[in-house]
DNA sequence: AAGAGGATCATCT
DNA sequence: GATGATCCTCTTT
């Protein structure tokens, strides 16, 4: 299993991303919650909300790679997120990691994240996510499915999912591409972009 | 339990 | 000059 299975649509590469182990610098945990994101309006996947919307330059070259590959990105000035690059090469898609449970090297995570971390709080949340894992904007564009990198990803079978609007985004807003496990602690909490419409005012 | 506000800076207009 | 694919803290029910 690999990148084979990351080709496809972004809202399917993320049903295939849950219950996924990522490896990284000494923790291991299992995907619970993403997020889809598409690309520019001539692609197969127009999507307002994605950083590739507006077309490949800056920030986003990886996400229009092959798939596979770990697209990092700075938000709020400090906080580090992952995603994983879906579609093709050269049609942009990503899958952006925003929740996992921490199954190996939680002593690891937590000497990241601060001692008064629970454990499901560990790797909740897109930004703590990377902390936990010791994810950085210098891991932009590596292999996450070479041997040799230093965070690599495992899949497995594809497990039910449940699925809602994505989280803070002020464009496509009632687009459900947000995925998660039922029943799990580290999902992170909903909150509507502030800058969003009315609820069905539009996509 | 839920909502409001501020920190902080790379990227884009 | 404005805008966030966030997170933490403080205030209000």
């Amino acid at each position: 299993m690999g990148t084979e299975l990351l080709a496809g649509a972004p809202l399917v590469a993320a049903r295939r991303l849950l219950g996924a182990e990522l490896t990284g610098r000494g923790v291991s945990a299992v995907i619970v919650e993403v997020e889809a994101y598409g690309g520019p309006p001539d692609g197969p996947w127009p999507d307002a909300a994605s950083h590739s919307f507006r077309g490949a330059g800056g920030r986003n070259l990886v996400m229009f790679g092959p798939p596979g590959y770990l697209y990092t990105y700075r938000s709020h000035g400090i906080h580090v997120c992952a995603n994983v690059v879906c579609g093709h090469d050269g049609v942009a898609g990503a899958v952006l990691l925003r929740a996992a449970s921490v199954c190996v090297g939680a002593e690891v995570a937590g000497a990241r994240r601060g001692p008064a971390i629970r454990p499901a709080a560990l790797a909740r949340g897109p930004g703590n996510l990377c902390s936990a894992l010791g994810i950085t904007m210098e891991d932009n564009g590596i292999d996450l499915f070479d041997a040799d990198s230093p965070v690599r990803l495992t899949l497995g079978d594809p497990l039910p999912a449940v699925d809602g609007p994505r989280v803070g985004v002020s464009k496509a807003a009632d687009r459900r591409w947000r995925l998660w496990l039922a029943d799990r602690a580290e999902v992170s909490a909903y909150r509507r972009s502030p800058r969003a419409p009315a609820p069905g005012a539009s996509d």
